[in-house]
DNA sequence: CGAACGATGTCAGTGACTGTCATCGACAGT
DNA sequence: ACTGTCGATGACAGTCACTGACATCGTTCG
């Protein structure tokens, strides 16, 4: 029997996305997320260094599973074949969950800061990626862009296939934007 | 003769990044500022929405001069090569200014919360001239992708033109770079 | 001259976030 | 069973970013 209710961080999570959609994100306070939660503010801060961090949880372990799916690449991988896998395993852990990923989208679309944030989040992805790539033996140039252009694709693809309600593949929404960015490079 | 020093935009401006520098972004205090200004933390508030934007002034005048560039572009120009030139009138910008300019981006790359803002600036961007190439009857996918890319070349080549010093040609670096997107893509 | 204006100051709030100490069940060693 | 350590939590006071309301006082216009 332990002293507490189990899966405090978790219980946050689930109270901070309701009170985000109800409320919105300004009108809720990091008390009242505590309080649905069962736990004082203070327990929130020792469980997500901000407010915001909140929504990003699961942030890592997608950054995670990026960085491992570029090192699985076969050697012979051209640097954008071993990317474009990665973001094909990632659209794949987005493609059951749409009800759950919408919501939380619509939440950060709503508001300046939590959209820093998740600009951010790609921002550390896209680092992550180059270094795996230069890992690779990729140069210095190139790990970076196909990084950059990687992470673009993906949030261009991830946008849409939200706007159109999680009904078209993303997967192939992904190959289809990869298309249209090397046709538009092409030209320069 | 006035009641008020003038300028006092500019020496909040100017007292931020003195006091950012010296100190730190987080170590440095509103109040500080202003007193170093020659005013109150009240007046601060008035002039800037919050303490990281002190830094970003500058920055609508540059988003302007993107959209206008590539407004004026040639009818004939492709999206990308419209992109570009918007991108070199840019630099030209930069070129001149490179010490105020990279003491600037060494107080933005050593706080987290600057590069949000940063990046959400760049994200700004991005959608300013997404919406400037649809308005010169560009499709769907593909002005969102030039932007990005465009954008995605820009960032990686400041970085670069400010790590060597601001001796290099920043509008070269950009040239450079877009080839190597070109070649980045193009094995897709 | 007097009224409206505009930039600033003053002051009292709210809420995010932090440091510190207390609490108390679980668990290990004796 | 006794006891000491540990880990998650609570309680509480404090700092600072940011906001709303109202006062001040040169400037300017009629």
């Amino acid at each position: 029997m332990s002293r507490w209710e189990p899966n405090a961080r978790g219980r946050l999570e689930q109270a901070a996305l309701e009170l985000y959609t109800e409320r919105g994100y300004e009108q809720t306070t990091v008390a009242e997320i505590a309080k649905r939660a069962g736990l004082t503010e203070r327990t929130f801060f020792r469980h997500f260094p901000d407010k915001r961090e909140v929504l990003f949880a699961g942030s890592s372990s997608l950054q995670d599973l990026f960085v491992r799916t570029v090192s699985e690449a076969p050697d012979a991988a051209a640097p954008i074949d071993a990317v474009t896998g990665a973001l094909e395993a990632a659209a794949a852990q987005f493609q059951d969950r749409f009800d759950h990923v919408s919501r939380r989208q619509a939440v950060i679309v709503a508001n300046a800061e939590l959209r820093e944030r998740e600009l951010i989040k790609l921002a550390s992805l896209s680092g992550a990626l180059t270094d795996t790539l230069r890992r690779r033996g990729v140069g210095e140039p190139t790990a970076r862009l196909t990084a950059e252009a990687a992470v673009a694709v993906f949030k261009v693809a991830f946008e849409r296939w939200i706007e159109e309600g999680g009904e078209g593949d993303l997967t192939h929404l992904i190959r289809e934007l990869l298309a249209e960015l090397k046709a538009v490079t092409a030209g320069a």
